[in-house]
This record gives structure tokens, sequence and C-alpha cells, in this order.
DNA sequence: GTGCCGGAGTTGGCTGTACAACTTGGTCCA
DNA sequence: TGGACCAAGTTGTACAGCCAACTCCGGCAC
């Protein structure tokens, strides 16, 4: 049923999510009641609970005390690293990712990066500017301000690498923890000149802090994508709430 | 320190959250191990992880086996009630929300809107276009499609009604689960008047798609707000991850 | 100095139990 | 007919315990 080595909760949320998918509850069902879930995967009650509290955070399931779990239908969630990389993401929906790195050199941060990546103002950071295209097509420009350890890495990668994320985590370097903000933003000359558009043109903009599991920044980074490419779609429900709205 | 009646865990985490708040672990510093906080609190160490998994879910805290937790900051996050209603969003962060019911009728519904609301194509629905002000300045624009039975209450409601959302509430409809679909939008005739901007100015735009307890949709809303009137922002971790970055 | 190794400390995962709070459907009575 | 009430079923909360997996640091050998 799942995969040998991986928690056990996570093979039945694993299954428990393919038998969603596939319709063999139904949207608008119940799910059985966790006892017999227990009973059927022959594990505790516990356990049980743990996979569905994932099947909850995906918004496949609600619960309410009382009465059994009611199906919500197939989750449109994605893996945190296919969140992070672009080219992850590109590929897993069958696109062919491209990336191409326009500029890509150290400088002393301004107070506005430096206080992103905490650190001292003025420390050294490494700003890259990379455009991306799907299909060679291009869709984003990508300003990332890395911090001076994991800039020197990127600095060393090949000009036209297709992703920087996964040599990374190749080397060790750990991504956990994201604050993503979505707003929009007018393309400047250069937005305008590598992504084909008028300059003033109106870009859905993400902005992106990473951090390692010790808290410690890696990356603080700035896409702007061409009206109609992207779009971001965000779960949230009484118990669990991750989506903030603030002025602009 | 905590509220009467309320969960245990709740009450620890939101001691905990007030701790972290208020800088008393400081940023990027440990959390006292799972034990040493049992103890303190006089509760077991499930229960204190209970209450951390909250810290977790709202981005405060890390988590790895082998090490103890490291405080990332106080979060942003806001209640659901907070997220769904734009009257409870505007007061929360003090300013003063405004709604005036520009049409509201009922119809029959077309086939994409019936598919949202889990509707019979062809079934009556309630359109309701409003628009949404602080401190008397338009900043967004609100289609929302109710179904026949949500939409028959909201008619009754006075053209000048500020919120919706809690009058809702206050008749016993549900809120517990919704989806929201972030993009940008060039503002039609209608928009540019009531916002008071020139027809296909770019729009950030928030679709959303709220469920009660049960799983029946109640609203699918979309919202069109002014540039730079709003951002939007997500926390995600490798523990949990709600947000989808799709093709536009 | 450098690198390997081991042990203490810490979180992840799982089990089992018990009770509380709530939903639901049916029964009974006015 | 309608409403109050009860009982069964279900999820939420909390406790206690055990072991595995992992991090981190210090000691030790080279």
């Amino acid at each position: 049923m799942g995969v040998q080595g991986e928690a056990r909760y996570r093979q039945v949320a694993a299954d428990l999510r393919e038998a969603i998918t596939t319709g063999r509850y139904g949207s608008g069902g119940r799910l059985p009641a966790e006892g017999d879930l227990a009973q059927h995967y022959g594990v505790s009650r516990g356990t049980v609970r743990q996979a569905l509290a994932v099947l909850r955070a995906d918004g496949m399931v609600t619960s309410r005390r009382g009465t059994r779990r009611v199906v919500l239908g197939a989750a449109r969630t994605q893996s945190f690293a296919e969140l992070l990389s672009f080219t992850r993401w590109a590929r897993s929906i069958g696109e062919e990712p491209g990336g191409r790195t326009v500029a890509i050199e150290p400088a002393a941060g301004d107070p506005g990066e430096c206080a992103q990546l905490g650190l001292e103002p003025g420390s050294t950071v490494f700003r890259v500017l990379r455009l991306r295209t799907l299909s060679r097509v291009p869709v984003m420009i990508e300003r990332t301000i890395y911090p001076e350890r994991i800039g020197a890495l990127v600095h060393g990668f090949p000009i036209d690498a297709v992703s920087h994320t996964e040599p990374l985590e190749d080397l060790g370097v750990l991504f956990t923890d994201a604050d993503h903000t979505i707003d929009q933003w007018p393309a400047d000359a250069e937005d305008a000149r590598l992504l084909g558009c008028p300059p003033g043109t109106s870009l859905l903009r993400e902005r992106r802090r990473t951090t390692d599991p010790t808290g410690v920044p890696v990356e603080w980074s700035q896409d702007r994508y061409l009206p109609g490419t992207v779009a971001f779609t965000v779960h949230n429900s009484v118990a669990t709430t991750a989506l903030y709205r603030r002025r602009g």
C-alpha cells in the first residue's frame, strides 16, 4: 500500500488520499469512523487521526465533533518542493522549464535586503536576476537575494542552469519554511525588455522568504509573472489558517 | 493564563504565542524541550505537542527531530473569520469598512456557477454585486453567487448593510472551509465605473469558494481589488502545505 | 589540529485507555 | 403535528509510556 520506510500514518494518508481522488468515497460522502479505519489498516486510532490531520490540512475532508468526516474532494496542493522551485513545478505540470541567468553579482546589501535575510546592514549578498520560461516562452522574472554563504555556491552554477534550488539541495542547503506574499506590481524597463511586454504592465508578483530548519534565511526572492500565466490557490479552514490579507 | 472552557492545548498555544510575540524567547532562539514545557504547564507531553503543532502551522516555530524547536518569529496569520469577511478584516486592521449593494437578483445559474456551488445546471442562484470601501474610499468589487437557500436570506438584508457574513452566521449559516485563488484580471466597464479607475486596469482578483461543515458550498465569490490596496501572505513548510500554483 | 566515535538530549512515531462534547435519529408524550 | 427527550455513534481532548531516529557536543585517537 505505501512506501516502505515511510511513517505509517503517511502511508495511511496516501492510501486515503488515493481512495478519495479515485472517487471511492464520493465527493460529499462520509468517511468510515476513525475506529473502523484503524481496524482496517491495523493501526491505532491515534495513527489514523494523524493521517486524517494531513488530509484535513490539504482540504480534502472536513471534521467536526459528533459526526463522521465529510469528503470535500480531491485536493489541489503541491509539495513544498514544487512550490519553492519553478523548475520542479513546471515539470510537475508537464511543461518544459527554462532558466537563463541575466546577472549575478556580489554586493553590499541594502537595509531592506539585509533585514529580510537577518544580516547586519551592509553585509555582502548576492543578487541574481533570471529569466524563466515555459516551453521557451518567457513567463517570469526572478530576482533572488542570497546571503554570501549560499550566493557563493550559486555563483559557480552555469549561466544556463535550469534549476538553482536542486543543486543547492544537493550541496546540503535545506529549505523548510517559506512566507509568500502575493500582489501585483508594474513592470519596470528591465522586466519589460526581458518579458517582451510594455513597461508599466501589471505583473503578478510573489515575494518569498525561505528559511532552513534553524530559522536562518537562505533566500529572499521576488518573482514577477506575466499576466495570465499563473494563479495561486490556498486552502484554509477554521481548523488551520495559514493565509493572511494585508493592506498593499 | 488562558480562557476558561477552552481546550487546554489551545491555552498553552496561546500562552506560547504570546511569549514569542513579546520576544520572551527571542527570534532565532530555542524553545524549551517538550518535556520541560509539559512540566511547566502541568500537562502531558502529548498536549504540549498539540499546542506546538498549532504554532508550527502558523509558521512561528520550526521542528526537527533531534534538536529543540527554533523560534521563527511572530506569525502573521488571521483567524478564518477575518479572512472570509472583508468587514471583519477591515476592523481588525483598524479601518472603517463600508459596503453598498449595487445589485442583487435571483437568476438561473450558468453552468460554471452551478458547478462551483454543486447545484444542478440551471438551478436558481442569487447574484450579488457590492462595492466595498475602506474609510469611504472604494477598494474592491465583490461579486458573490449564493445558492437559493442562502441568497433568499441575503435578499432581505438592507442595501447599505456593511457585512453579509456576520448576519448569515447569526442566522445559523456555518462557514468552515474555503479555497482561494489569486490572480489578476482587467477591470471591465462596471468595475471601472464603480472603482473609479480606467477600464482595463489590472486588478488583483481573489476567487473564493466557501463550504459548510457538511461540504455543501455556501458561497462562490469573486473579489477584485484596486492595485496597491491589498496583498496576500501565505506561510507553508515541509510539514504543512496548503498553497498551490497553477497555470493561469 | 583533525577527524572519528559515542553518549546525552530531543523530537518523531505509535500504542492504549478513558472520558467529554457533540450530532443524529428515533421514541414518546402532549 | 410538533416538540422534548434519550441513546447510540462519533470525534475531540488528555494522559502515560515506549522506542526509534536524529542532532549536537565533547572526548579521544591519530
